[in-house]
DNA sequence: GACATATTTAGACAATTGTATAAATATCTT
DNA sequence: AAGATATTTATACAATTGTCTAAATATGTC
């Protein structure tokens, strides 16, 4: 299970980032639009997102569009669940 | 769901130590004899993981003995499974 | 009480991280 | 090609974090 997913999830900006994506795939800017902060820096939280492939993108145009990877999502759950889930079915 | 929860997960150290509480509980002791650094650090590590609520304590004399708080766990499994596992049996 | 063992707490410091501003890159429109 | 929009990259800086050493606290033994 690699590092970076783990410190990925560790800020809170980044997990709102995810649970927008839940809703709908969205661009870099509409997902800034949410954030009080600087663009460049939720860019930077998209980076961090992207670099533990908990995002995917694709340009379309001048934008780029963002997507959940729901792989690695489904990866986090059975890390969780194999080490410390102990019930079958939590 | 909790800061401090994915915060103390972030580090690969606190991972550990969750991993090694998943075969038993373990005293501090018995804890930092298995990490290279120093005793005080990983007592840091484990105060930020009792402060998670992911780990719960018990004095036995001496010692104080460490083990697993499964409960937040299964919160942690279904945390993502509720927003990001998609699929019913991820 | 004095000493040993187990563990935590305090203080310091280097490394990492989150944010900001400014500059750079990419695409679209004219 | 020039200008507008969308996004990222570079740089800087304050805040947070991980580790260390030293000191403090708690328990057990003599």
């Amino acid at each position: 299970m690699d590092d970076s997913l783990f410190r990925a999830l560790a800020d809170p900006t980044r997990r709102k980032i995810l649970e927008l994506l839940t809703e709908k795939d969205r661009t870099a800017g509409e997902i800034a639009e949410q954030f009080p902060m600087a663009f460049a820096s939720v860019s930077h939280h998209l980076s961090v997102l992207k670099a533990a492939d908990l995002v995917a993108t694709e340009r379309e145009g001048q934008f780029i569009r963002y997507r959940l990877n729901t792989t690695v999502f489904q990866e986090v759950v059975r890390y969780f669940m194999t080490r410390f889930g102990g019930e079958k079915d939590a």
